[in-house]
DNA sequence: CTAGATTAAGATAAAAGACTCCGAATTAAA
DNA sequence: TTTAATTCGGAGTCTTTTATCTTAATCTAG
C-alpha cells in the first residue's frame, strides 16, 4: 500500500486544521466536521476523543458543545498529532525491513534514507496548525459541503 | 503505524536480494528463503508468484527449481519491486491527506513535502539490486540461518 | 426543570492485510 | 518410468484497521 500516516492520523490532521479555524472560544462539533470533511462520523468521534485525551483538544458536552485546540495553534506541531496517534516509530527502523540493517551495518539505501528520514521528521516539527489552517482558508480550497 | 511499504514489500526486497548473490543459472527455492530470511514460508510463495508474474523473477519447477533473477541484478531497482508490489501512489497523494491538496492548492506542507517525497523516489530509483546484494554479502551482515 | 443536543464509551461489524493449508501441475533426478 | 521436490492456484483463517451501532452521561437552551 505504501503509505506514511495512517487515515486516523489523516482524518486527525484535517479535523484539527479546521477547528483552527474558529474564532476562539468556539465550538466546532463532530457533526459539522464529518460532513464538511467527509469523515465517517463515529470514527472521527473515537479520534477526537484520543486527541483530547492527549490534551490536544478540549471538548464540551450538550448544545452548542463540540471541540476546541487545546492549546494555541501555532504551539500545535503536526509533529504532535502524528506522535498522538500514529507514533512515531518510522525514525528509527530501516525503510526495506532488512532486519540486520543498522548504522554499523547500514545497507545500500541506509544513509540516504536516514537524510529523507530526518527531512520528514523536520517537517513534522516545523510545520504548525497555524500554517496549514492559512492555506486551508484560501477561497481555491473548497471544502466538501462549499 | 506509520509505514512506508507493505510487509510483502519488504519481504520481496529481501528475498530478491538474497537471489541476486546466487551465481547465475542456481535456482533458489521458497524453502531455503524462508528458514534463511525468516519469512513465512507459503506468504513468501505468494510474493514470489506474483514477482514472476510481473517479469522480475523467473522461476523453475520441480527438483532443483526455485527463482531467479528475470534481468541482471543492476537493472532491477527497488522502485521495480515497490510499484510491482505496493504500487506507487505515494507519489502523488498529500501526505497529510488533505483532499483538496494539489499543486494548485497547495496546503502547508505541500512544496516542503514534494522535495521529500522527490527524494524517496529518487532513492527507490537510483538503488539498485546488485548494490543491495553487496552490502548483504558483508561479514556483519549475518542471516537468520548463518 | 425539561428536552434535545452533544460527547463518552463499549460492543460489534466490515474490510484489508498477513498468513496458512491443501491439492494440482510440473519437472528434475534417481 | 517412477518418485519426490518444487512451484502454482485457490480457498480459508487470523489479526489489525476502519467503520458502525447503541446506550449512557452531560450540559445548554428554552
Amino acid at each position: 500500500m505504501s503509505i506514511i500516516f495512517s487515515r486516523q492520523c489523516e482524518y486527525a490532521l484535517q479535523a484539527v486544521t479546521y477547528i483552527a479555524l474558529k474564532p476562539s472560544g468556539e465550538m466546532t462539533s463532530i457533526k459539522e466536521l464529518a460532513k464538511i470533511l467527509d469523515i465517517p462520523y463515529h470514527f472521527l468521534g473515537k479520534i477526537l476523543q484520543n486527541l483530547v485525551y492527549k490534551g490536544l483538544l478540549i471538548s464540551q458536552k450538550g448544545p452548542s458543545g463540540g471541540f476546541a485546540l487545546g492549546m494555541a495553534a501555532k504551539d500545535i506541531t503536526l509533529f504532535h498529532i502524528v506522535e498522538a496517534i500514529d507514533g512515531v516509530d518510522f525514525t528509527n527502523k530501516c525503510v526495506l525491513g532488512f532486519p540486520e540493517c543498522s548504522g554499523k551495518n547500514p545497507c545500500a539505501a541506509h544513509t540516504h534514507w536516514g537524510n529523507l528520514r530526518d527531512g520528514i521528521y523536520q517537517m513534522l516539527v516545523s510545520k504548525n496548525i497555524a500554517e496549514m489552517a492559512k492555506d486551508m482558508k484560501k477561497p481555491e480550497y473548497q471544502l466538501a459541503a462549499g
